[in-house]
DNA sequence: CGCAAAATAGAACGATCGTTCGTTTCATTG
DNA sequence: CAATGAAACGAACGATCGTTCTATTTTGCG
């Protein structure tokens, strides 16, 4: 409940025992195939170029996965955990509501206009794949869904707590923060634009301003929970 | 002036002689390509699917493009000349300011929710051709950036007209709004959200309103807007 | 009709792709 | 140290890709 429920969390490793072989080339391999799908995207990503990086053989990097669907799904996996831990959990320490929220959002924004590197796969992925059904698309779907709903709840909770008017409708500003994010991906990756990041904290503390305007402010350490 | 300005908008077909030949297959077989475009993005194009759709050889389609960087920005350059007849150019025939900017964000918004075919290509190739330098991301910035630019000018216009604050910044509008239109196209196309239409208006009708308010509303061909 | 030019076909190319398979190297443990 | 299983290799496969080249067909015009 803690974190943003994935499917099958549990990897067939002990968790005690120390690294296999396998497991940390596994591990490089997952970590160039990450930097090359930032950059190329899930389609773009090649075995043979990852062999290349990984400084092996076609087949070796092959036998980790299986298939190619399958090392996407991986990838995609891989991104997940990251993003949970670049993002997700160090907002799980501020205090509810606002102060969480806003967190979130920083850290979500740094996650995607990242300088150099990684485009976000969740934004890319959704691109690549709204028109093509599979397994891989209900994987990425599935990650996306579940970081929707976590904000959901974030914004929620900051609407219990009274930093929030109480008739916010909560996916509406989701939908509106979602917004502002891929706006920045796409001036920012795409036109470069370098005044992106101040437009889109501005347009967030906008949004903020509207939603709390009148908002009740009430004591919590005891408000009823719908 | 009166329309998005095209870098090179001469074909070098006669404008008054019926079409020949080549030129009609050509529009044939760029229709399909904007099809499989829409569906599996600018660099799904592929020269031998293309052939199946138009029943055609590989090499008959080759030969209309000379490369399949042409044939992508051919195809760019024809989902340019679409966008500005289903969306530009009927805006302009509203009123200046707010009607015109309302009418270009509706019609933006059936553009980008076509139910069965087409997502846009302006949104997904930005995303394919973000790190790839080269022509086709060149061709494709620049009708974007015409684009946005005459977003731009519509809002300017707007201020300009009393219909919106005086102190607007047209660029952090513009911003907000092209967040919209890039999160409508992620949940309607992605997540399949039936909803999402609703949320988008009702999130710029909110937009309107915070850049409306205590709009001068000064005497502008004489009619004060509600 | 006849002829030149334009349009299309067809076969072949080199490259790259994901994948398979048999073999060899390596790491781990009894 | 020897034996066993995991890990990595290397070559080959069939498919598809964009592209080139040479015929062949079709079109448009005098």
């Amino acid at each position: 409940m803690s974190h943003l429920p994935t499917a099958t969390a549990a990897r067939t490793v002990s968790p005690t025992r120390p690294q296999q072989k396998g497991q940390q080339t596994r591990a490089a391999i997952l970590e160039a195939a990450l930097a090359q799908a930032s950059h190329m995207g899930l389609e773009g990503l090649s075995i043979g170029a990852l062999a290349d990086a990984a400084q092996m053989s076609k087949s070796g990097v092959f036998a980790h996965f299986g298939s190619r669907e399958e090392l996407q799904i991986s990838v995609i996996r891989e991104y997940h955990t990251r993003f949970e831990e670049e993002v997700f959990f160090p907002s799980m320490s501020e205090a509810r509501g606002l102060p969480r929220l806003r967190s979130l959002f920083e850290r979500w924004i740094h996650r995607v206009s990242k300088e150099l590197d990684s485009g976000c796969i969740y934004i890319s992925g959704a691109v690549e794949f709204d028109d093509r059904p599979g397994p891989v698309r209900d994987a990425l779907a599935e990650m996306v869904r579940a970081w929707h709903a976590a904000l959901r709840r974030a914004i929620q909770i900051a609407i219990d707590e009274g930093h929030l008017r109480a008739d916010t409708d909560a996916l509406q500003m989701l939908f509106e923060m979602h917004g502002l994010i891929l706006a920045l991906h796409h001036d920012a990756r795409f036109l470069r634009d370098p005044g992106v990041l101040d437009r889109v904290r501005g347009a967030f503390a906008r949004l903020l301003t509207h939603y709390q305007a009148g908002a009740a402010a009430t004591r919590r350490r005891a408000s009823p929970k719908p």
